[in-house]
DNA sequence: GTGAAAGCGCTAACAG
DNA sequence: CTGTTAGCGCTTTCAC
């Protein structure tokens, strides 16, 4: 800690100029091996490290990537400390990756490639004071999971630097400098659903959707509404069930509402928005002695780990998780570079597939 | 992204001075109401966003904590590809956290709640131009996964600003003033041992180590040792089977060695010195028509989520990754504090817990 | 409550 | 290959 040197004490001690030293540490190789030897162990006796700050002021670049998610896992300092002294599979959610975990695996490890570091940070509220703020002034672009930071900032910090909208919907409302990746997640569920009708020739579906205002939910929504009408099937209005949360506790509550309200008249497939939700279906089918694939199918939406693993093993749609992380740093690098600063807003859309596992009658594999 | 304004333009369009424009973005309540509005409406209209680098540099500190782990992940873009193609289980290892993601999102968090960002960088080689260098060079202070960065450069940095050193033995070598935080490896390997022994009442036991240079591994067969001397049984030199990596194939392997060196003494338990591999071995043992736990038990340790999954469920040390980097945040938090930066360095460890389950013969929970 | 002036530690031309 | 000279955009005393 202490007294913090600069290039100055540094340039001192070694007995050259402080553009010398500068130089070994941007490019050493323009500097004579003699030289640089001498100002390397000058600043090692010092204890000399670069300000990131001032390089970076003097440089206009970091050299850092940003990602902003939303806050998730915060309601937590209670609920999680009980549900680790309970040992309950509440944790569950925890102990697997999240959809922000993936995408900061993707994006750090692409960043790296490229020869950056990532700065992650949940966001908070808007306003000045912001992470997001703090985060925009440290970075040289981000990416942003939908529906993290309110428009209105980001259409002042898009202004300034490379953002990519992640997930969600092009927001036809936002800032319409914004580059955008998205999975497609209609597609997808359009697809799985096409499986259930004419694969499995099963009729009586039932969707259950997702949270009121998640896009990714609506999509979903919009291509099981799709593969009916493909199908000749009536075209429903919205889901059969629309839970609160999308959690395995929502999935198995929606299982029990959905046979309750059934009769006999049960469902051949259920279709969850995700998977959390279908695995969660999986342990109250079970429970109300109805057997996964045989009396009823079903499905889920995301691909995360666990549904590999349950049993039945998950019929899913699978989304690029890393990738969205990998093609939004390439986006941003892609803008940074002298080529595309200028370029149009990119919108891309990953593709997702289906995963035929044995919850629709597939068998493994 | 065209002309980037500064505290200047703002200044100039609302009228006031870049002092205040200043004051608006740290310091809100000690600008008139009215002031601050003109303030913060030029700054919209003009696209303002404060320059972070700007701000460190003029007040020595960036609000942003790092860590740098190891560049696990990375013999991938090819391997990885042929993988996920092939849809083998080769991704397993992928697609459950790993120790850093953990990590990752403990520090995270813990950041969030005082403030903080979080840079990540997984480090490459040591010397000027590494990430390392940059990240200490951007950050107030951070977090190294053991053996990650080279003790030299560690030795630099660690006089300039806080280092805190995570997992890994406390390095007699190395810089003196870091702070350090371990698990009780050995203790946690040393109760699992006992459990067998003891309450299972197994006495031929092996133990599979873990690669050459990992100190943790080393302490785990070192409570292992422990424990067999406590019971009174021979005490080992090393480990019976030393694999070249800690993964599921490896752990498979050494199964097979295991069993064809034994002969008719199959072993009555084995302990692995991770749950990797722990999990590849139930597989192995399974193909052998051995039964676990009935013929055979296994332990392993780390406490994965897969552990959990998995059958018979491994019985295993829990590690307290999230914690870590919990801890880690709070060690540098309260360096950063005015108290902290005197203070001589601290190392902490913190409680593994044995989880029983049933691969050791335990019942389930 | 607000302004003026002096850096923070580095990079970036330009000379030599 | 190396030195000189200006700033980069903000925070900070210190006056007013």
């Amino acid at each position: 800690m202490s007294s913090t040197p600069t290039v100055y004490d540094v340039a001192e001690r070694s007995g050259v100029s402080i553009a010398t030293v500068s130089r070994v540490y941007r490019n050493p190789d323009s500097v004579r091996e003699k030289t640089r030897d001498k100002v390397l162990a000058a600043a090692r006796e010092l204890g000399y490290v670069p300000s990131g700050n001032a390089r970076g002021l003097a440089s206009r670049s970091t050299g850092v990537l940003g990602l902003c998610f939303p806050d998730y896992s915060d309601p937590d300092t209670e609920s999680e400390a009980a549900a680790a002294a309970a040992g309950t599979e509440a944790d569950d959610d925890h102990a697997f990756m999240l959809y922000s975990d993936q995408i900061i695996r993707g994006m750090e490890r692409a960043a790296r490639r490229h020869g950056y570091a990532l700065l992650i940070a949940a966001s908070l509220s808007g306003g000045p004071e912001s992470l997001v703020a703090k985060v925009a002034g440290r970075v040289d672009g981000f990416a942003v999971l939908a529906r993290t930071v309110p428009t209105e900032d980001l259409e002042v910090i898009s202004r300034r630097l490379p953002v990519v909208m992640l997930a969600g919907p092009r927001d036809p409302e936002g800032p319409d400098h914004l580059d955008h990746i998205e999975v497609a997640n209609a597609d997808g569920q359009r697809e799985i659903t096409r499986h259930l009708i004419e694969d499995h020739g099963l009729r009586r579906l039932a969707f259950v959707g997702g949270v009121e205002d998640s896009p990714d939910a609506q999509a979903r929504f919009d291509g099981y509404a799709a593969a009916r009408r493909d199908a000749g099937l009536p075209v429903p209005e919205s889901p059969d069930v629309r839970p609160e949360l999308m959690t395995q506790a929502e999935g198995a509550k929606a299982v029990e509402a959905l046979l309750d309200r059934a009769g006999t008249q049960v469902p051949q497939g259920i279709l969850f928005a995700n998977d959390q939700m279908a695995i969660g279906a999986l342990h109250a089918l079970e429970r109300r002695g109805l057997r996964v694939p045989q009396d009823v199918a079903v499905t889920g939406f995301d691909g995360i780990p666990l549904g590999r693993l349950v049993r039945p093993a998950l019929t899913t749609v699978r989304q690029p998780m890393r990738r969205l992380g990998e093609e939004a740093v390439d986006l941003l690098v892609h803008r940074l570079g002298s080529a595309g600063s200028a370029g149009e807003p990119e919108s891309r859309v990953l593709p997702v597939d289906v995963v035929r596992r044995e919850s629709c009658g597939c068998g493994a594999g």
